[in-house]
DNA sequence: ACGAGTCTAAGGCAACCTGCCTTAGACGTC
DNA sequence: GACGTCTAAGGCAGGTTGCCTTAGACTCGT
């Protein structure tokens, strides 16, 4: 009975990046912060999806006071390896080795790593793709 | 009016699986070997998916005398990188580059590779961490 | 004390997706 | 022409998602 946590979408991405920009925040300054003339009906939308975002384990809520306070639970990082483990187990058996070449070879296309440290990292992964075996 | 074409579900990724191994094939032909006393609702239940995978764009049909032959038209690798694409795209702002320290983290918590590599690959990844601008 | 304002919990609802299945009709073969 | 196999079309229940309404509780200024 192992919980992998649910993924989480576009909308309630939204309100974590919100809660990472302001950090600990009640409900209503995530409201004003997302929509800054909303009214109570923006107010319940945001309760709602804190609500299910806790259920995903993303969020835990605090009551202080009167009011509770929710803090983000899990950072960009974690959401980026949530998701890579994902993929892992869906689609190679859940092994990870399978994300880095594709990763390696789509950084290249992109352009997105210098040249010298591009042609390291390509070398390092190819002569790991040579003696690996597939599955 | 960029099409991305969407993601696939673990019912839908079994079909395509049968695909990759069978080859080019008829419904008929992955019906029985999903479901090998599969009666008519499981064909029409492979016939629908793979509609399905086709508006996905993840599979090829072409009309052959009378019946259809479908062909994969993504690979695992391809549907790897779809979603590393995609988790890129909601969770770094489409850069490819934050995915790719917590992949080396893992691969290393998983202990997934060797240690000489592993130790390589780490230092490569620290190095670029260290010069990379957040974003 | 009372009304205005703000918080909370609870839940409804339409649109969509997913997995599965039924129907109805076209084509070939014996 | 009856049979088996293919096709297209679409229905349906259950879940998810995004958004919203209702109703009740607390705090405050006057």
């Amino acid at each position: 009975m192992s919980w992998t946590p649910k993924d989480i979408t576009q909308t309630e991405l939204q309100l974590l990046r919100t809660l990472w920009q302001l950090g600990p925040s009640t409900i209503r300054e995530i409201t004003d912060q997302l929509y800054p003339d909303g009214g109570h009906s923006h107010y319940a939308t945001v309760q709602s999806l804190l609500g299910r975002l806790q259920t995903k384990e993303c969020v835990e809520r605090e009551k202080q006071g009167r009011v509770n306070v929710f803090t983000a639970r899990v950072s960009r990082g974690e959401l980026v390896t949530r998701r890579l483990q994902e993929t892992a187990e869906s689609l190679c058996g859940g092994s990870l080795r399978p994300l880095l070449s594709p990763l390696v070879s789509r950084l290249a296309d992109a352009g997105e790593l210098e040249d010298d440290e591009l042609a390291a990292l390509s070398r390092l992964v190819e002569r790991l793709d040579s003696g690996a075996d597939g599955e």
